[in-house]
Parts: C-alpha cells; sequence; structure tokens
DNA sequence: TCAACAGTTTAAAACAATTCTAAACTGGAA
DNA sequence: TTCCAGTTTAGAATTGTTTTAAACTGTTGA
C-alpha cells in the first residue's frame, strides 16, 4: 500500500479523534471527505486548501490571503488554482461568497444560513447570528424569477 | 445677460412645470439646485451629469453606463470625471452605491431607504419597495462601532 | 502493473473595473 | 481682468479576476 505525503492512513487518524482540542482534528480526513462529498478528486492542491479553509474555526477569507496561507504552510499552489478551487467549492456548497464592494469578495466557510456586519474602513466581516436578525415580510420575486437567497449586510463604521 | 446651451433660464422653468408630464421637469433648475445643495461647483460636466441622472424616473446606473450616456448626448465628459462625479455626489448624498458583485458596483438615484433584487445573469436590479420587507429585531454592532446602513439583496435567477 | 486519458494545475497573458498622476483648464472671487 | 483653488483629463498604473494552452497527475481497466 503506497504512503500518502504523511505515511498515515486516513481511517487512523478519523477514528483516534476522540479527546483534547475539540475543535480541530483528523485534518485530513475531514478535508478527503468534504472533496469525496461533492465528487472532486483529492488533488494535493485541493486538500492543502481544504485544511486551510476548514481546520479551525469559521472564516471569511479572500483569495489573494488563502493564498498567502498556503505559501507560509509551504504548501505550493499557484493563484489561479486558488481560484478555481475556491469557485469549486463555492459551486459545490462547501463555501459561500460574500460580496462586500467592488473588487471585494470574501469566501466564507460558514455555508449556514447567517449574516453579516461589514467593517469599514477595516474590510472586516462579522458573523451575524440568524437568530439576531428577523426578516418577517419578504417581497414576492419579479416575474419569471426565483428567489435564490437574502443577503443581509450591515455596513458600521468606528466613529 | 448671457444664454446657457438653450437659452433658457433657470427660473423660468422653474415657475412653470405646472401640468403634464410631471415625472421630469425643469432638469436644467434642478441639477443646479441639487449641486448647490451640497455645495459642489456647477461645471459644464457635473451639471450635464446630474441632469442625466435625476431627470427621469429614479435608475440604477453604472459608470460604464453612464459615460456611454454621456457620449450619446454629445457631452464630453471623460471616465475619470464620470468616476469622480459619482462618487463626490455618493458621499454628499445624491446618490447611493449598491454593490452586487465583485467589481460590480452600481448607482443608484434613489436614496431613500429601500432594498433590491439582483436578478442573475442579467445583472439586473430591481428596486424593492421598503414596506415590502420587514427587517424587525436587528442586531448590536461589535462594540466600538456604529451602524451606518443596512443593505438586503435578495438574488434571484430566471430557471 | 502500467498505459491511457480525463481532470487538474500552472505561468503567463489578458481582462475589466477602478484609481492615480501630473499637467492643463476654468469658475468665480476680488 | 487677474488669479487660484478646484476641476478635468489622457494616459498610465493598480487591483482583482479570468483565460489560455501546455504540462502534469489521479484513476481506471487491460
Ligand atoms: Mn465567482
Ligand atoms: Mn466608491
Ligand atoms: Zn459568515
Ligand atoms: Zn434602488
Amino acid at each position: 500500500m503506497p504512503d500518502d505525503q504523511t505515511g498515515k492512513t486516513v481511517t487512523d487518524r478519523t477514528l483516534q479523534a476522540t479527546d483534547s482540542t475539540p475543535v480541530v482534528q483528523r485534518p485530513y480526513a475531514d478535508a478527503l471527505s468534504r472533496l469525496k462529498q461533492v465528487g472532486l478528486r483529492p488533488t494535493r492542491q485541493r486538500m492543502a486548501l481544504a485544511k486551510l479553509l476548514f481546520d479551525g474555526g469559521d472564516q471569511h477569507i479572500t483569495a489573494e490571503n488563502l493564498h498567502g496561507m498556503a505559501r507560509k504552510a509551504a504548501v505550493k499552489v499557484s493563484l489561479a488554482t486558488v481560484y478555481n478551487t475556491l469557485h469549486q467549492f463555492t459551486d459545490s456548497g462547501l463555501l459561500r461568497e460574500v460580496v462586500v464592494g467592488p473588487g471585494r469578495s470574501y469566501f466564507d466557510t460558514n455555508t449556514h444560513d447567517h449574516h453579516h456586519f461589514y467593517v469599514e474602513p477595516a474590510g472586516e466581516l462579522v458573523d451575524i447570528p440568524v437568530d439576531s436578525v428577523e426578516l418577517s415580510r419578504l417581497p414576492t420575486p419579479p416575474d419569471g424569477t426565483v428567489m435564490d437567497r437574502v443577503d443581509v449586510i450591515i455596513r458600521v463604521t468606528r466613529p
């Protein structure tokens, strides 16, 4: 049986994640299972990016930002691949894209229904728990269209 | 007394707007008064752009779009000035900027409190009257920040 | 086991939207 | 009129993203 990069098998790490640091564990298994889930080949680059994205808590990240994280983690991946991957992940529901400004788009690892504060001029996104916004009464979409999703962005500043 | 382009004075047209085509009238006076209101010099370019923007009903327009309208109307103005002007108008409250996608930003002549449908992939913005969305319960902004405005964008598609 | 091929990655160029620069111009005060 | 701060402009630069076409690699099935 051929080794992967670490020499550890997937199932090993999956089954032993019982105690300590509960938030992040089984990074390899998690990344792999996510890719399998959506039918994307687990290539070296996608695995590495998936780990960077999904290990640890939710994050709001830009393409450049993720590319920088990859460099720091000594993962060799081109910016084009970072963009490809982010879009593939978004299209398959692993990520959500949040647009806050012209030429400023974040990818959100939290795909649950929730909204955002956008802190200017810092350019920082902060989650709003879904139950702290109540959106009663929504309008009927224009004829011939169907509602895809509702984005609420609350722009805030530091005075 | 020197004529303006049309040979009509401002006050003339202001006072006679009583009947017919009620939506658009006194274009010159309107543009001028808006500029005065916010303390921007009524230059040839700003006046022309103000007319294009504020004559007629509310519109959602891009910079390129407005530049194109200016060309058609035989107004000589550079794209840089169009951008400058749109931002000055936005900063002084004459316009509102609506960001719908990375690298896609619209300027809205309707500055009242209202929301938007964004029709994809056409890239078309449609107003939602404010009273057809009810946003009960808003969250408290993060510490040290103050709420600037709430944007609701409902993304819809034609299936 | 390995050839074959579809899927993937990549450097580099291209692109689109926007901003910057530095020089020319102009509205309006004095 | 003169003068100057404010304005406009062509063109270059920047930013974020997409495209291209060639090289590479995971997976499959002989
Ligand atoms: Mn996208
Ligand atoms: Mn702007
Ligand atoms: Zn989020
Ligand atoms: Zn609008």
